[in-house]
Parts: structure tokens; sequence; C-alpha cells
DNA sequence: ATCATACTTAGACATATGCCTAAGTAAAAG
DNA sequence: CTTTTACTTAGGCATATGTCTAAGTATGAT
């Protein structure tokens, strides 16, 4: 079922750059509005804004306008995807290791 | 700790390639030498190589030549970079839930 | 009605990525 | 010792990515 999941190739790779995994960080902790997730990185706010679409785009997070502000917020479950085929490969290499250990 | 940290940017890359998680996921299966992995994948050698090459800058996987042969394994731990990140970012966001809910 | 704020769109640009072919090199087979 | 085999190196090429500036648009404040 993980086998040709092109679904983690966006999901994956949103991951992959820090300034995502900053963003996911401080909506870990709550919702916040573009402006407020761009304050910390010296970055013009077009930049900010592709690396949003790309984490709405993994579904990692979800966002809407409420009048002039977006608000994003994570995703529900944003995390399972990754954690379920983390964790799968690491039960087949484990299964592995028990034959091995014989 | 996981604010800045830069290891996770080639590592996570790394993930987001189709190519390189099914190289994972038959790694995870056992050992196995450039040319098994590279069947499966309608691929020149080369390009191949460059996947490999990742996932060894990556530390997703180790290799060694045996002779003319260069045989891969999945890196001790593979996954654990990774996994931790996601589930400290599930423990931000759960604790915030908690209060949340009062 | 005017102005400032908070995005948003459009376009440019340098570098990175994923792929290829062609030409090595080194070990094993005949 | 010649030929295969199994990579490896070098170089090229198209597209994707991460960044920017400049010019919108829509909403809230005065």
């Amino acid at each position: 079922m993980s086998k040709y999941d092109t679904v983690l190739d966006p999901y994956f790779a949103a991951l992959g750059d820090p300034t995502r995994r900053m963003i996911l960080q401080r909506l870990a902790r709550g919702k916040a509005s573009v402006s407020e997730l761009a304050k910390p990185h010296n970055m013009a706010m077009p930049s900010l804004m592709e690396h949003l679409k790309k984490l709405e785009t993994a579904n990692l997070i979800t966002s809407k306008k409420e009048g002039r502000t977006r608000i994003c917020e994570l995703a529900p479950k944003a995390f399972t995807p990754a954690q379920n085929w983390l964790s799968e490969q690491c039960a087949i290499w484990e299964e592995r290791q028990a034959y091995d250990d014989l």
C-alpha cells in the first residue's frame, strides 16, 4: 500500500526545507497569520508564500482567509503519513533482523 | 535542539523521491548490490548511483565495495532522525490541544 | 473617500535536481 | 591476456526550486 505512494513525494519534499520545518514547528504551537509566520524569516513575502503553498499542497497545513489576513494551522494528523511510512519500513527491517539473529 | 537541524535537510529531501523510497523499501528487506537495486528501475546506472549517493549523504544507507560490486544496506537507526523530529512536533501540538480543550 | 495593511500575482533569475550518453577503471571469468 | 561485468567519472540538458522585485487587489482604519 505504500509502494507507489505519490502523495509522499511533495510531503517529504516539503519537510526537506528548513524554512518550512520552522514554519511547522511554529504552527505546532498554534495558529498564525502569514505575516506572523513571516517575521522570523528574513524573506520577502512572496517567497514565504511559496513555502506555505507547498506545505498546503503537501497536506501539512491548512489555511483560510479571514478578512485581509490568512490564518494557517497544522492540518489534522499532519504528521501521520510520514510516521506510518517510516514505521512500516522499520517494522520490515526489524522483522528481518529477527531472522538474521538465528 | 531540532531548531536549526541542517542534517534533516538532505535527509527529508532524500525521502521526497519515489525512486529513493523504493530503494529504501528494498533495503529494509536486506542488503543488495547496486545492480540488484537498479533492476526494478528502468534507469541508467549513473542516474541510480546519484540516488544512492544522496541516500548515503543523508545517512539513510551505507555501502562498501566488495570486489567489483558495491553492497548497500540501511544505515543503523536509519529512520530515527525523522521519527524523532516528527514525534517532537506531534508532542508539542498535542500538548497545545490539551490546553485548548479546557 | 483616502490611505495603510496584508496578502497576491507576475515575471525574472541563479542554482539544484533528475535524467541521459559516452568514456573511463578495476576485478573476475574464460 | 583478453573480455565481461560492475560500477564510476565527466559532461550535458530540461525542468524544478527558492529567491527576488514590482505591481496588483481587497479589507480595515481615519
